[in-house]
DNA sequence: CTGCTCATGTAAAGGTCGTTCACATGAGCT
DNA sequence: AGCTCATGTGAACGACCTTTACATGAGCAG
């Protein structure tokens, strides 16, 4: 009966060593299979072969854990979109859109650490640290915009960036959680959730004014990119950025 | 001690009367106050006044409550946004703009249905009344979208109107679950989250190719809006949908 | 090496929930 | 008046969250 947790005991002593990573790493695959809500306090102890009272020495409560877990997510989440975004290489607007995908990808992912960022109910204001996370976050977005913005074709209205970015946010978070996620992802769509938001967005910088089907950096005042290996691959198709109408 | 539940019963007799309804509005306040994560069946019990096994004569269990609410929320839901829509009514734009503003309208104002209906982890597919009612509502926004596409102006490319449907939902969506709602009401924005979706929609629709920033019905094939009583009032302001750039 | 200390883990217990079951009540029909 | 069945009750079970008093042993001082 209780061989197991003999056994356990065994192994790794009367002391874990890393029980704090023990039980975030179990909290993030409960959590991906069972939803922020469905994950317990005790389950996380058991897999890490502990009493339900030891996670008390590492965490004030369950909703520390979550919102350690929320504050890891958004930091992997900014590492991700920097990535993306590389500094705007080779061009703004390519690598615009790569972030754009990077969110998606990112929520498809680690469904654990979004579900955790944005729908485990945890108060972002509440913690400081955690707050500072999701900004910091934001921000690469943020930067995205205003580099975008900068690039406004000379006639046009400049937008401001952080409207912008805000835009893109929330397209991106719309997106992701009404169908890039679990049983959402259900809902039958005439094309995939990374397709809809890529021409959801390139709409959108249309409406900027933004040329879309081609290169913006020519005419911008933006240096000119590196020559792409795939020379048109990342553009939008002929007939908009929904394919062909009929 | 247990005075207050003699008197309630004293009050109602042995038999509640409307338990059913008394029990899913006990439900919808506690989840305004508290999520639907934090709301528990046994509270609503109390509230009404009735022991903690009565609601199981009336709900499966608490998920079948919740899913009864999201139910009503979509049904709510799918009358306001009609109401909005008003069969496009002046005119198309207005009322596409009308629709916008009412799904964050309700968002805010039914913080309850909204929560159980999206942020609550139901599974809107195990139930097909639940799904049924989730596609009404839906298929208002995609009535809308459908008339709208109608309306492109010669010379541009018909956008698919599910594609565009879909693309308003996810705006609506992520404005109302990042910006629209509790505690992420509180980051600091630059503009009110209706008038930051107005502005996102009004590009979009710009880049699809329509004129935002005047009425573009009397250049399709619409038939001539009623003169509405406010000549310009839900016009786009001089200088694109988001006031004057610097 | 010895012994102390304190971080870390355990067991036990109290409170809340969700859920089930046998039983009680009484509204409405015959 | 009596029956029946929908509706409500109380008690009980197991799971969870959290606190408290106690146990263990790793690391350090002497």
């Amino acid at each position: 009966m209780s061989w197991r947790k003999e056994q356990r005991r065994a192994e790794r002593g009367y002391h874990h060593g890393n029980l704090k990573e023990a039980l975030l790493q179990a909290a993030l695959g409960l959590i991906a299979e069972k939803g922020a809500a469905g994950f317990t306090f005790a389950d996380a102890a058991r897999m890490a072969g502990v009493s339900a009272a030891a996670p008390y020495r590492h965490f004030r409560d369950r909703d520390e854990l979550l919102s350690s877990i929320a504050q890891r997510g958004f930091e992997q989440f900014e590492a991700r979109l920097s990535a993306a975004w590389d500094d705007g290489r080779p061009d703004t607007v390519t690598a615009f859109e790569r972030v754009g995908k990077a969110y998606l990808t990112f929520a498809r992912e680690e469904p654990a650490f979004y579900n955790a960022m944005f729908e485990s109910g945890v108060p972002v204001d509440a913690n400081p640290a955690l707050q500072a996370a999701s900004e910091r976050a934001f921000n690469i977005i943020r930067a995205a915009a205003e580099r975008l913005a900068a690039l406004t074709p000379p006639g046009t209205p400049r937008p401001p960036a952080m409207m912008m970015a805000l835009h893109i946010w929330s397209m991106a978070h719309g997106v992701a959680s009404l169908f890039s996620r679990g049983d959402a992802a259900r809902r039958k769509l005439p094309m995939s959730p990374d397709e809809l938001l890529e021409a959801e967005v390139l709409i959108y910088l249309r409406g900027l004014g933004f040329p879309t089907d081609r290169r913006p950096a020519a005419r911008g005042a933006e240096p000119p990119p590196v020559p792409p290996e795939a020379p048109s691959g990342s553009g939008v198709p002929p007939g908009g950025p929904w394919g062909k109408p009929k």
